[in-house]
DNA sequence: AATTTGCCCAACCGCAGACTC
DNA sequence: GGAGTCTGCGGTTGGGCAAAT
């Protein structure tokens, strides 16, 4: 696809634009190890970087941060992927939340360039309706929501809450001690009988 | 060899909710 | 309680590179 010759949007505030340097890559390590990562504004002025904290946080989260794995998604994570989307949505951080190491950036992107792709041509190829996992997808994408709540939204749903479980809860239990990439999948293959509850 | 096209992914933006004063 | 600031999220953009022409 031909960039169109505009002018780069990065170029166009005074602040610091586009790829990090690995100077500054250091930079900002060194203070979020003295300070921790917070306060993002203080980060970036105490880091002496000519970024916005918000920047700063970006690059932290996706790139600094320890145990961060990169690229090559194995068979399992991507299986995991789909479960988890199935679940929820495109609520990326939770997803990633389920992924050790992996990113909400990194699955959005590799959602975007792969998965997407695999699950329209899947629709294409199976339209006979008990064949039809694209569409299974979308209903219990969005019974999901309705379950965990769609950005702040309140609904009934909210009272089903209440007096039920979420699987955000179960699922953020998952977070306490280490995760277990086969326990899960095994987990998610409960998944149809967790609508039940819906 | 040069140019065009398509893909990947790092980084940005806008918004909403949480937090602080 | 309200205003201002910070943080986190999902969507989008655009630079870089490889493949195709």
């Amino acid at each position: 696809m031909p960039m169109a010759p505009t002018r780069s949007r990065y170029s166009k505030r005074e602040a610091n634009r586009g790829a990090w340097t690995p100077e500054e890559d250091q930079k900002l390590a060194r203070v979020i190890e003295t300070h921790g990562p917070r306060r993002w504004k203080l980060v970036a002025a105490k880091a002496g970087l000519n970024r916005c904290g918000k920047s700063c946080r970006l690059r932290w989260l996706n790139y600094l941060r320890p145990n961060i794995k990169r690229g090559n998604i194995s068979d399992q994570e991507e299986d995991l992927i789909l479960r988890l989307h199935r679940l929820l949505g495109n609520r990326w951080s939770l997803i990633a939340g389920r992924l050790p190491g992996r990113t909400d950036n990194e699955i959005k992107n590799y959602w975007n360039s792969h998965l997407s792709k695999k699950i329209k041509q899947k629709e294409n190829q199976s339209k006979s309706p008990e064949q039809d996992q694209s569409q299974d997808l979308r209903n219990s994408a969005a019974r999901m929501h309705s379950m965990v709540g769609n950005n702040g939204e309140t609904s009934k749903t909210d009272e089903v809450m209440k007096t039920d479980f979420s699987r955000n809860e179960i699922l953020d239990s998952f977070d306490e001690g280490p995760l277990n990439l086969e326990w899960m999948s095994r987990f998610l293959e409960m998944d149809e009988s967790w609508f039940s509850f819906a």
